[in-house]
DNA sequence: ATTATGACTTATT
DNA sequence: GAATAAGCCATAA
């Protein structure tokens, strides 16, 4: 994927998230790291009209405090159950309070 | 150039 | 725990 017409950083937004493996999940603030920004909002607003799913894994992006965050624009609803049970087929543990197990967050 | 808007986060109450 | 405010920074208008 080339993602030529795209800007330099939602470039490297997509770049990194590619990088998540599956099973595994990593969070907003940490992407934002890797791609040397200071805002995980600007994550995810480059995530949030993602064009390339799922080639490009944005299900895979979730808030610090695990939390699942938004998918397809929503911040609850079907979309968001539709990103958990992704994440559930892929092997991703959910606790029992509903948050992402630790041992699933990658870190870049 | 300026303003408004977030799939966010942290600190505060 | 919930609600609020402030900080963040790329985009769109």
């Amino acid at each position: 994927m080339m993602f030529d017409d795209e800007s330099p950083f939602r470039k490297k937004v997509y770049r990194a998230c590619q990088c998540i493996p599956e099973g595994r999940v990593t969070t907003y603030k940490h992407l934002a790291q890797a791609i040397d920004c200071n805002s995980s909002q600007a994550v995810g607003q480059a995530l949030r009209n993602n064009p390339y799913a799922p080639e490009v894994p944005c299900h895979r992006v979730i808030k610090t405090n695990r939390r699942l965050g938004g998918f397809y624009g929503q911040v609850e609803g079907e979309a968001v159950l539709k990103k958990k049970n992704l994440l559930q087929q892929e092997g991703v543990i959910f606790d029992n309070d509903d948050r992402i197990n630790k041992a699933c967050i990658f870190t870049f």
